[in-house]
DNA sequence: TGTATGACCCCAA
DNA sequence: GTTGGGGCCATAC
């Protein structure tokens, strides 16, 4: 991977979770996948953490590929994002979504 | 160069 | 439903 892919990839990736309907949630494997790099789903994840606090992107629609908030059970940030998903209409149980019923189909 | 560390993924049992 | 183990790959040191 160049570091012209690197960059490519970053803004890639904005785009794609943009992309992703309110509503609805997808997981970091299947945003690598829709940018053209398949098991590239850990560095998505390094990716959004580098997002700036007051970020517009809905970073919060990205979870696990079995539907559960990516953070710690006890962290602050684990707490802000099953709050951001409950807003949008999306049920999160004991930090788990249905992706059946929730999962981004593009 | 080598090792450790993740907002990960998959499958078998 | 859970757990464990292997695989994955950019980053930080």
């Amino acid at each position: 991977m160049s570091t012209e892919d690197r960059a490519h990839l970053s803004e890639m990736i904005w785009q794609v979770v943009a992309t992703i309907p309110h509503g609805r949630v997808a997981s970091y494997g299947q945003i690598a996948r829709l940018c053209g790099f398949p098991r590239h789903a850990r560095y998505v994840g390094a990716t959004l953490k580098q997002l700036p606090e007051d970020s517009e992107l809905p970073w919060h629609r990205v979870i696990n590929a079995k539907g559960e908030v990516a953070f710690r059970a006890d962290s602050e940030q684990r707490r802000r994002q099953i709050e951001r998903l409950r807003a949008e209409g999306i049920a999160v149980s004991d930090g788990r979504v249905s992706l059946p019923e929730f999962g981004w189909q593009p």
